[in-house]
Formats: structure tokens, C-alpha cells, sequence
DNA sequence: TTCCGTAGTCTACGGCGTAGACTGCTCTAC
DNA sequence: GTAGAGCAGTCTACGCCGTAGACTACGGAA
């Protein structure tokens, strides 16, 4: 016997979940920190999700549903470009969750829903059948890891820190001095979709 | 005053934490375990690391060394292609830890090593200095994020539990029914690598 | 001989996830 | 009208966790 679970609080016990998280970090949150915010003890959680885990992949469920555009009717690189931005967006929103769209395995319908209308996309950029799948995961690999390590700086602190220490054998960080950091995220992701895009479909 | 720390069998404590990551999980990687591995109590590795957060730093230094090539004099595709199938590799040897690597900021001297290689690659190939550090960007993200992917299950749980679930509003999974898992992830993460080489420099 | 630095120990605190047993309430069926 | 089922939530407790703080034992140097 599997012991069924309630669902009718579920969406407030992951709102308070994503507050906590948004507001003090991931490692916040715990059951103990939800439950209080829900104003309820922590076991009274567990009939709602059966464990931790199951909780936070239902955060992550939650967040994919922000995501799912619904204006259909452009050209495939706007529906594509418009799933993108929404990540990034997503991403820049709840920093602390979204490390765990690459991390968790969960497969919500929502997720789902996303990847068909990538797909779709690819298709009507004439991109032979065999390949639409791996030309999905290429490009939606990036994008996630783009937000991702904006999110987690792995782009900014780098370039920060290394300035801190030039003059030891880095020949070509020296050379490119001037152009090590962007002065503008928001561009660099365009540019990089703008390159993904002719992989897609050569100009 | 920040209290000196002691160096001399970090490198043994941090194979002991790498052990005990790759056999038991992320999860099992805690100070008392490491503290039994090496025969010490827990306390006596905050004289060494001063605390987790920077035992874990030291073990994203230590795979990052694994990496770093040392075989110079070939094409600059060959160059950039060896940097990105040793981290593929990496990740294979040691999923649980790997996706430290992207979620941790730490900038070790072997990283920078790293990425310089990879600049010098893209200067080699005739990128524009400008463009240069985006590039590398890019190209990173992508090879992490392809690693990350399918060491944490992103990849092949999705398209498995998708398979299982078909009939519903998913139009452009039914049409790709045959295409949607490769056989062969080797020959993707090569092919990825190709459409990318194409963004460095038309052919 | 005294002193100091090094290496490590012991104890304890507050927090964690969650198993197991329980209480009180509401609704149905007789 | 009352017995009983089932739902919602509580209480207690266990074994983990990271780590602060105070301590011991020892091997040189002065």
C-alpha cells in the first residue's frame, strides 16, 4: 500500500516553499522552515508530499508551469527565442531554485509541454526529423547552463577574479584584457542565441 | 586574525571526501565521514579546511587539476575538442561530484589554466579578440551543461518517461516517436561539438 | 627547564529529515 | 442518536548533521 496523499494544500505548501527559498537561500529550506510557514507542524507536510524530495520536485514542477508560453503564431524563432528568454527569466527570478531544473530528474508535463513546442519549432525551421531532438538538447542545454551560471556566478567571479591576478602565465587572458567581462548579459545571450539560431538553420 | 591553516594532508583528506562522493553520493559526503576515512576525528579537519564550503572548494580544485592537458602543438579544433571531452570525461568518472564544478564559484589556478588554453584555441581558429571570451562562454556552458545533463538523468529519464506517457497533447513527440533517444551519446556530444566548431569558424 | 607551536581530542549545541503513535473532528450509515 | 470510518494534524523521539570552545599530548627551541 502506497498511501495516497492530499493535494489540496499542495500549492500553498510550495509557495511557501519558493518564498522561503527566494528569500533565504536553498539550504533554508527545510521542513521544518515550510511547515512553520504554512503555520502547521512539520509532520502535517508529509501527508502532502512524502518525503523532502518529493516536495522539492514539486517546486520544480511549479516553476516549469510559470514558463509554458501560450501565444502561439510567430515564426520559429521567435517561439523558440521566447522559450529562452523565459528560462533566463525564470532563472533571474528564484536563483536559488533554479539550480535544481538541471539537478532533479523530474519530468513534469509542463517540461513536457515545452520541449513539444521546441520541438515543433525545429521542424518548421525545416530541420530534418533525425535531428530535432539532439538540436533540442543542444540548444536547451545551453540556455539552462547560460542562467545557471549566471545564476550561480560562475561567469562573473570568474572574470572578476582573475583580473585580480594577472601577470602569471595566462598569455591570452592578457591579450584580451579589455574584453574579459561584457558589459551587458542580456546582449551576450542574444548574440549566442543569434549563433545558435544559424547552426539551426544556415543563413 | 584569520587562523592559518595546515596543508599537509589535504590532499589526503580531499581523496578520502572524493572516495566517499563517488561511492556513496553527495549526500554521504559529510565531515564525520570523511573525519572515519582518515582516521581522525571530525574536529581535527577544521585545521585544515575551515569548514565544508572550503573542503568542497578544494575538491573542485582537485578534479579541475584531473583535467588540465598537457599536449600542445595541434589544431586549435583539437585543442578545444580535447578540453571538452576530458570534462565529459571527468564527469563520467565522477558524477556525484561534478556538478560542484558549475554550482560552486571557486576559481582555482587550474581553471584559469583552462580557460586560457581555450582562448588561445579561439584566437588560433581567427575569432575576433572582441568576440573571444563570449565564445568561450558559450562553448563552456555548453560542454558542463552536456555533462551535467547526463549525469544527472536530464537526458535519458525525460525521453523514457516521455515514451511511456504518449497519446496525450504532445503533437511533435508522436511525430519524432523513432528519433527521440540516440544510441549513441558519444556520437551526439561529437556532433554538438561540430555544429559548434561551425559558429567559431564557417566553413 | 620552560615555553610555545602543532596535531588532535572531547563535549556539547542547535538544527535537520522523518518514523510511529496518537488526538480530535466531521461525515456517513444504521 | 449513535457507532464507526477516515481525514487533518500533533507530539515525541531517533540518529544524523556542521561546528564552537575548551582541552591534552608532544616535540622541539630558548
Amino acid at each position: 500500500m502506497v498511501r495516497k496523499l492530499k493535494t489540496s494544500r499542495q500549492p500553498e505548501i510550495l509557495d511557501a516553499a519558493l518564498a522561503i527559498a527566494d528569500e533565504r537561500g536553498l539550504e533554508a529550506l527545510s521542513m521544518r522552515a515550510v511547515a512553520e510557514r504554512v503555520g502547521v507542524t512539520p509532520m502535517a507536510l508529509y501527508g502532502y508530499f512524502r518525503n523532502k524530495d518529493e516536495l522539492l520536485d514539486g517546486l520544480v514542477g511549479r516553476l516549469l508551469g510559470e514558463l509554458v508560453p501560450d501565444d502561439p503564431g510567430q515564426t520559429w524563432q521567435e517561439r523558440l527565442g521566447a522559450i529562452a528568454w523565459a528560462i533566463r527569466r525564470l532563472a533571474r527570478a528564484h536563483p536559488s531554485v533554479f539550480p535544481l531544473l538541471l539537478l532533479r530528474t523530474s519530468v513534469t508535463p509542463d517540461g513536457v509541454k515545452l520541449v513539444d513546442l521546441a520541438y515543433q519549432a525545429l521542424l518548421d525551421a525545416g530541420v530534418p526529423e533525425a535531428d530535432v531532438p539532439r538540436i533540442e538538447r543542444l540548444v536547451s542545454t545551453f540556455v539552462l547552463g547560460f542562467a545557471l551560471s549566471e545564476v550561480s556566478g560562475r561567469f562573473s567571479d570568474a572574470s572578476r577574479d582573475v583580473r585580480r591576478r594577472r601577470g602569471t602565465d595566462m598569455p591570452a587572458h592578457q591579450r584580451l584584457a579589455g574584453h574579459l567581462t561584457p558589459d551587458d548579459w542580456d546582449a551576450e545571450f542574444a548574440d549566442d542565441l543569434a549563433d545558435l539560431m544559424r547552426i539551426i538553420r544556415p543563413v
